[in-house]
DNA sequence: GTTAGTTAGTAAAGGTTACTAACGAACTTC
DNA sequence: GAAGTTCGTTAGTAACCTTTACTAACTAAC
């Protein structure tokens, strides 16, 4: 077995990440190789391709459901046995697949040895930067169970040093994983392009900083660096179970979304896809807004002006609140339109979104729309919370190294 | 190579349509089995699989860039030589690629054998559906190259009787192609879904109608069946240029649009998608529609109101035009910010379209997003003219049948 | 004119992958 | 206890792409 591994590491293509998992932890009994080197679109399969998209299928089946044989997984997967006993046999060499013990059912035949992803015995680290006072971050297992948190106060940090504040949390988190990491997730503000280059952070100050880079290489993990509202978008489709045609809209001191078509991620012609807070909403004016323009979706909905509205009295409360609702809706309806969206999702906080603020947005977007046509359509506040972009971070890796989502 | 011929063909999953090409054409000299049966997303890969892809990359090379070696071929796709002449030889076999002689280059070593695809040796035929009075086919070779028209007058018709014009079109033009057809490719209005059913299309009476099945079966060919302006909208990115992440917006009697976001066609969770002619426009009210609501998309840009008002004096003219562009911008804006287009495109009559509605939209377009955040932004009207939607089919089939677009 | 170097394309051999066929193991049902 | 069923494995095969090595055909330079 010991030539096979080294030839199938050694062949394949360059990854976006440097490093493969486990590499900076003594426990890894193996290294996870389950898609080391992802099929880049477009390019050619060799056999060893087709092998990582078949492990990413058997991963995915055990993921989803636990409980399964390998016959199952041969009759989910479309495999035959053989070859799914061969996969199997893979994956539990590299620790990351256990045999659970037989199949307590009464059924005739030989009863069948059940399988499942060893969820806790990796872990994965997932970071927010989105705050504008702390970075967050979190320890998960395979299940995105969160087993270590952890902050770091970043106010009015900028550059370099917002930088090394991002290296302190995970040297902190990094550090109190008790199981091997699979992969480093990181949610950052601003425009971020595919190679995790955060393009533009204004408030972070950052300008082409080259995070995921930087921290692949510190700590030798592969690492996924991206939007925050994107990875909140694919924490909401993973662990909140949204549809695979939605929008995750993030309400903050800014306005940003999450734009999944047909199961995959937006990113747009220049990586700013989901960035509609400065779409100008109506045609009845607004108020100014930073960005020198009037009516911004960030002029009705941003939070302080929420907060303030809150602040006062029952009528005028409900009355701000269900009228920012609607110039959501109305800036939405389009887009919900154009893509046929099954479902919008909206994250922030939970008392200013929850009331008259979601029902104006429902309402409106029934009312500009054609339901009958586009079929129903879901308007819901995540169930996910603050984790929402740790969660989506942690989802990033391990679709990016599992295969599995 | 026989026994090898009959494996390959033997093999292999459910395919959407039901025959192959050429079947029906004595002057196949074999059968293209470029891209039979599909590898559906999510499915396991099996060797024959990857062979396939692979062959699609490699008529993909040759499609867009004409005069390639072998050799040039290996360096495009990533396989070897060696691999590449195997390919190729079952694409000569199958008369899909042929040998243009000698390069004239006085380059060191020996002189390469340049290929192409054999563009004038397979037909494609296309059919656009979505006129009111009269439905239009061609006849293309595989550059999309229009080499038979005809047409069939279908107004009041519905249901049946439309069904029956669409065969007495493809009679006409499957017995006019002088080569082997490769399919055949449809644009209906209204909604299809992914098996290119026409689940509602009003105009044509139209409810459930498996037309890609009944077109499939009768004249035993690959068939696709789409919405016509996503048809268009594939047609635009294939013979227009068009970038990866576009709409195309088609303005007639109705407005619909198709929507590609990286590379692939939108098509909504109910299979709705581009359909924005029902969206609200603003906030200052507008015409009654006939879907009962009030400022309709339609109420401002279908086509009867537009001849009206170009009947009118100049000025009139003008600021109709300019006013409905204006209302295009506003519904789009949304949409071009939280996809990040980054071209738009126009379809339609391009007397209404050219002049102050273009304007119009590109102005309000710039002016209610943040051009700054989301690269420059192409707003133009499409070169395809009337033959768009046509157009769009061909490029669906190329796609479905041999991996190229 | 000869030699060296380069490029194109082919041939043979080898490794990986997943398949089919067949079998033993372990259970239920009659 | 015999028969049937299901699970997982073993053995052998087909398909695919690779590496290595070769010939053919050209240019460049001495």
């Amino acid at each position: 077995m010991t030539t096979k591994d080294a030839q199938r590491r050694s062949s394949g293509d360059t990854v976006q990440t440097v490093a493969d998992a486990g590499a900076s932890s003594a426990a890894a009994p193996q290294r996870i190789k389950a898609l080391a080197g992802a099929v880049r679109p477009g390019a050619r399969v060799r056999p060893e391709h087709a092998r990582r998209h078949n492990r990413a299928l058997v991963l995915q089946a055990l993921y989803r459901a636990d409980g399964l044989s390998r016959a199952d997984l041969a009759r989910e997967v479309g495999l035959t046995r053989v070859t799914i006993s061969d996969l199997v046999s893979d994956f539990i060499e590299e620790d990351l697949v256990i045999e659970l013990g037989l199949r307590p059912d009464a059924r005739p035949g030989k009863p069948a040895t059940l399988l499942d992803i060893n969820r806790e015995g990796f872990a994965i680290v997932g970071l927010d930067l989105s705050n504008y006072s702390v970075f967050r971050g979190v320890v998960t297992d395979l299940d995105g169970s969160i087993v270590e948190r952890a902050e770091v106060a970043v106010r009015d940090m900028t550059g370099e040093e917002a930088v090394g504040a991002v290296f302190t949390l995970l040297d902190d988190l990094v550090s109190r994983a008790s199981a091997p990491i699979v992969g480093i997730g990181i949610g950052s503000p601003g425009i971020v392009d595919l190679d995790g280059t955060v393009v533009s952070a204004p408030n972070l100050g950052w300008t082409d900083v080259p995070l995921q880079q930087l921290v692949a290489e510190r700590y030798e993990l592969p690492t996924q660096v991206a939007n925050d509202a994107n990875m909140a978008a694919q924490g909401e489709r993973s662990f909140g179970g949204a549809s695979t045609d939605m929008m995750l809209v993030r309400i903050g001191r800014g306005v940003g979304s999450g734009v999944v078509v047909g199961g995959h991620l937006v990113y747009g012609s220049s990586f700013a896809a989901g960035e509609i807070g400065h779409v100008v909403v109506g045609t009845d004016g607004g108020d100014e807004c930073a960005c020198g323009k009037a009516g911004c979706l960030e002029t009705w909905l941003a939070s302080p002006r929420l907060e303030a509205a809150a602040k006062a009295d029952e009528t005028a409360r409900e009355a701000t609140l269900r009228e920012a609702g609607e110039r959501l809706g109305i800036s939405l309806a389009p887009v919900v339109a154009a893509l046929n969206l099954g479902e919008v999702v909206l994250a922030g906080p939970h008392n200013l979104l929850a009331g008259p603020l979601l029902e104006g947005t429902s309402e409106t977007l029934r009312s500009r729309t054609m339901a009958e046509l586009h079929g129903d359509l879901t308007l819901r506040m995540t169930a996910l919370g603050r984790d929402i972009v740790v969660l989506g971070a942690v989802v990033m890796v391990l679709t990016g190294q599992l295969g599995v989502s």
